[in-house]
DNA sequence: TTTTTCGTACCACCATCGAGGTATTTTCGG
DNA sequence: CCGAAAATACCTCGATGGTGGTACGAAAAA
C-alpha cells in the first residue's frame, strides 16, 4: 500500500485561504498529494490539461465563470474526468446540474474534513459520493418540473422589478406571453405570486442575485 | 522587534477546511500565533474569556447565532476586544451594523492572504481597516435611510409571498398600514415594486433566505 | 409520422397593488 | 416639554398582476 503512487488533486478555489486550508488537509495524508491550484474557471482548464489530475475539487462559484461551465468543458474534454463540486450552498438545482454534468461528488464547505478525504477517495476509486443531507434534499424536488430556458430568463427580468410590459419590450415578446410564463413558473415553483416566485428562485439556486 | 510577544489571535469559523488555512497562514508568521478555534459562537464566547486573544476573526454566519450578536456580546462584555469581521458577502447592512458595533476590520473571504495579515496587524496596532471595495460600497448607501425593524419584518413577510391582506392579518395591523409600510420601504430601497424591494432587500443583507 | 413540449399570442375578468392625500397616537431625543 | 419620527388607519382611483380559456407553429421526442 504504501509503495503505490499517492492520489493526484488539483483545487480549484478562489478563495486563497479555503485553498491553503485544502491544501494542508491533502498533503498530510500519505496517500494524497496537490499538485495543482487553480483560482479561475480558465486557470482550472488550463491546469487540468497539464496534470491530468487523478480527482478535481471544483467551487461552485469562480471569478470568471461558472464551475458548472467549468465542470462541462472538462467533462467534455476529459470524459473521465472524476470532478468533486465545492461549495457553500445548498441550491438544489446546482446539485442536480452538477450530478448531470458528471460530478462525482458534492461537498459543502462546512463539512468536517475526514468527510473530504474520505469522498476524494471514493471517487479516486470509481464510486459517486453525496452526501446524504443534500442526496435528500435533492431528492425532495426530484418530482418538480424544471423551468425552461426562457422561464429562467423570464424570472431573472423579474426578480430586476421589472413589469410585465418592461420585460415583454427587453424580450422582444408581447405582455401576454410575459404573462404566460411567469403562471408557468409559480406553477412550477409553487408561489403565490411574482415575488414568492423569485424568492424561491432564488432559495433553489435558479436564479442569482 | 523579535523579542516581542506574538499577536495572539481567535479564529471563529464554521468552515473546518478555512479554519484550517487561517491557522497555516497565522502561524507561518513570526510575530503571529493562532492561539484557539471556535466554530459556533457559544464557543467562541467561551474562547475569548479563557483566552483574551489580542485579535479575534469572526465570520459572519455561524451555526448557532450571527456574527453580529457574537461581537455585540463580545464588545459588551469586553469593551477593548479587537475583532475583524469575516464574510463571503458583501451586504452593505452588515458590514454597517458590525462597524456600529464596534468591529475593527471587515474581509471578505476571498481576499488575498497578506492582506488578512496586514489587517490583523493594523487592528492590533490599534487602527481600524476597511478595504476600499467593501468602504466604497458601504459609502453608496451612506446617505439612504434606514428600514425600521417594522418595515424589515413586512419585507419578510412581501419575500414569502404573502399578499397585504395576509401580512395585516400575521401582524395584527390593517391592510392600510402594510400598504404604507411597503410604501416607505419602496422609497427608501428605491425599488419600482415589491418584487424589487425583496430581490434589494436580499442582496442588501436586509432580510436572508 | 404522430405526439408532446415550448414559445408565442390574444381575450375577458377580477383581485391586488401602488400613488396620493389626511389624520391620530405613541415614542423618543433634544 | 416639544417636535420629529414611527406606527397606525381610512379614503379614492388608476395601474398592474394573475386566472382561465383558446390557439398555432416549430422543434423535439416517441
Amino acid at each position: 500500500m504504501s509503495s503505490k503512487s499517492p492520489i493526484r488533486v488539483l483545487s480549484v478555489d478562489d478563495h486563497p485561504l479555503l485553498r491553503e486550508g485544502i491544501a494542508a488537509l491533502v498533503n498530510s495524508q500519505p496517500d494524497m498529494a496537490l499538485i495543482a491550484e487553480a483560482s479561475t474557471g480558465a486557470e482550472a482548464i488550463q491546469m487540468f490539461s497539464q496534470q491530468s489530475p487523478d480527482v478535481t475539487l471544483l467551487d461552485l462559484r469562480l471569478p470568471d465563470m461558472s464551475g458548472i461551465d467549468v465542470l462541462i468543458a472538462l467533462r467534455t474534454q476529459f470524459p473521465e474526468a472524476r470532478i468533486i463540486m465545492l461549495t457553500t450552498f445548498e441550491g438544489d438545482v446546482e446539485v442536480q446540474r452538477a450530478l448531470q454534468a458528471g460530478a462525482r461528488g458534492y461537498l459543502l464547505k462546512n463539512m468536517p474534513p475526514t468527510e473530504l478525504l474520505d469522498v476524494i477517495r471514493q471517487v479516486y476509486a470509481g464510486k459517486k459520493r453525496i452526501p446524504p443531507e443534500i442526496a435528500s434534499q435533492l431528492l425532495e424536488h426530484m418530482s418538480d418540473e424544471v423551468l425552461t430556458e426562457r422561464e429562467v430568463e423570464v424570472l431573472r427580468e423579474v426578480a430586476d422589478g421589472n413589469r410585465n410590459r418592461e420585460i415583454a419590450e427587453r424580450l422582444f415578446i408581447s405582455e401576454e406571453t410575459v404573462k404566460v410564463h411567469i403562471k408557468h413558473i409559480m406553477e412550477k415553483l409553487g408561489a403565490a405570486d411574482r415575488t414568492q416566485a423569485v424568492a424561491i428562485g432564488l432559495r433553489r439556486g435558479i436564479i442569482q442575485l
